[in-house]
DNA sequence: CACCTGATTGTTCGA
DNA sequence: TCGAACAATCAGGTG
């Protein structure tokens, strides 16, 4: 367990009760290796395609609600250009929200999440398919997430807390 | 000309 | 269990 540092993935107990920042990473680049430029941040698949349809990972609820920031942000400071102005000013109107403004983002990222894990299964069978490939299709039909399941605004049911502090 | 970097947090996979 | 990487963006900077 190692509590002493648990810095991160502290997220399972309680991450807000300490401080994770720390620059944890910094620039997620030098942290394991302090030199080297090891940054390669997923370039454009240009020469990686080391993956044929590897699947890109869902926006977190923080990148959903960045998006939708990113445009106000620079409607009302069309001057900046720098994208790290936006990262700076979205993570701190980020922390800034409530548990309940940022359901609505949550809860966009968890349907992200939810078409992310049935790309991992097409993925995850592409790489096996590549040993041996033809009965993809027996073991895909009832891992297969039904054929047609379209919940959309289904919603479940959650989120709309309505916490209405105010 | 093309790719990398910065900056934010969250999520996800791998060892 | 923990760490390291990567997701969008966009313009500037570098090889």
């Amino acid at each position: 367990m190692k509590t002493t540092k648990g810095k991160a993935t502290a997220r399972s107990s309680k991450e807000t009760l300490k401080p994770v920042d720390d620059k944890r990473v910094g620039k997620r680049k030098a942290v394991a290796k302090p030199e080297k430029s090891s940054k390669r941040q997923a370039k454009k698949e240009r020469n990686a395609k080391k993956d044929p349809n590897k699947p890109k990972r869902p926006p977190s609820a923080f990148f959903v609600f960045l998006e939708e920031f990113r445009k106000t942000f620079k409607k009302e400071n069309p001057n900046v250009k720098a994208v790290s102005a936006v990262g700076k000013a979205g993570g701190e109107k980020w922390k800034s929200l409530s548990e309940a403004e940022k359901a609505p983002y949550e809860a966009k990222a968890a349907k992200k999440k939810a078409e992310y894990e049935k790309l991992m299964k097409a993925y995850n069978k592409k790489q096996e398919s590549s040993a041996d490939a033809g009965d993809e299709e027996s073991d895909r039909s009832r891992s297969e997430v039904n054929d047609e399941d379209e919940e959309e605004e289904g919603e479940e049911g959650e989120e709309e807390e309505e916490e209405d502090d105010d």
